[in-house]
Parts: C-alpha cells; structure tokens; sequence
DNA sequence: TAGGTGACGGACC
DNA sequence: CGGTCCGCCACCT
C-alpha cells in the first residue's frame, strides 16, 4: 500500500483550505473508506501535535466539534482555531457548517444558467 | 477470545 | 429540536 491509513487521512485533511470545513465522512468518502467515518476520527486522534496538519478544519456531520474528554482539550482548541480562521463557534460547539463546507475537488465546473 | 467503547453517520421516533 | 438504534471497525480491557 501506499502509506497507512492514517497517512491518507491526513494526506486529505491537509488539502482542506484555510477558513473551510470538511466533515469525518466526507475525509473518508475522498480518501476511498466510504462508511470509515469512525476510523477518520481514530487517525485524527493518533495525529501527534501540534501538527502542520489543519485537523481542526474536521467537524462531524451535524455541523458540530465533537466534544470528548478523551481529547484532552484538543475540541476546545479545535474551537479557538476555527475561530481564528473566521469561523464562529457558539458555546456548544456549533458551527455554520452548511457556509464553510469544502466542496473537496471533485465538483465538476458548473456553467451558470440565465435566470 | 469476547465484549465494550469511540474526535461517526444516517434512519427513526 | 433531542434521544435511540444500528452499521461500521480499530482499540483496549
């Protein structure tokens, strides 16, 4: 194989751009483990920090920072990060996820219509 | 070895 | 909205 699990998951998270969100599904999803969501996250988790790696660009699919206290903090400084990149996080870990979606690449150029 | 647990997701109620 | 169930599969008892 060309490169572990764990390194393909992170090979797409790096490509999310700054300011953009991507959700553990769609990672997997691009990266080829369609319904490997789970495993998303458990890479994530093994991803040493601080880490050149925009893990915080990951959110789960209800537009939400998963909040565990496994993470040792790394939600809440998931929360500053976005923050930081302009996107605003409420007080229960929300996220306007919907306007920040990263389309990922593989959106066929569209021609606009007239209206 | 079996069974419980998750940085998940989608269906249902 | 929120809560439960189930499928998923790597980890950890």
């Amino acid at each position: 194989m060309t490169g572990s699990f764990d390194q393909r998951v992170w090979a797409v998270v790096a490509r999310i751009p700054a300011g953009r969100l991507a959700t553990y599904g769609q990672v997997a999803e691009l990266m080829g483990a369609w319904g490997q969501a789970r495993q998303v996250g458990w890479a994530l988790r093994r991803l040493p920090l601080p880490s050149p790696i925009p893990w915080h660009r990951v959110v789960n699919a209800q537009g939400r920072i998963s909040m565990s206290q496994a993470r040792e903090g790394s939600d809440w400084m998931q929360c500053e990060l976005l923050r930081a990149e302009g996107i605003p996080v409420d007080g229960e870990g929300r996220l306007p996820l919907a306007r920040h979606r990263w389309q990922g690449e593989a959106s066929a150029p569209v021609h606009l219509e007239q209206p």
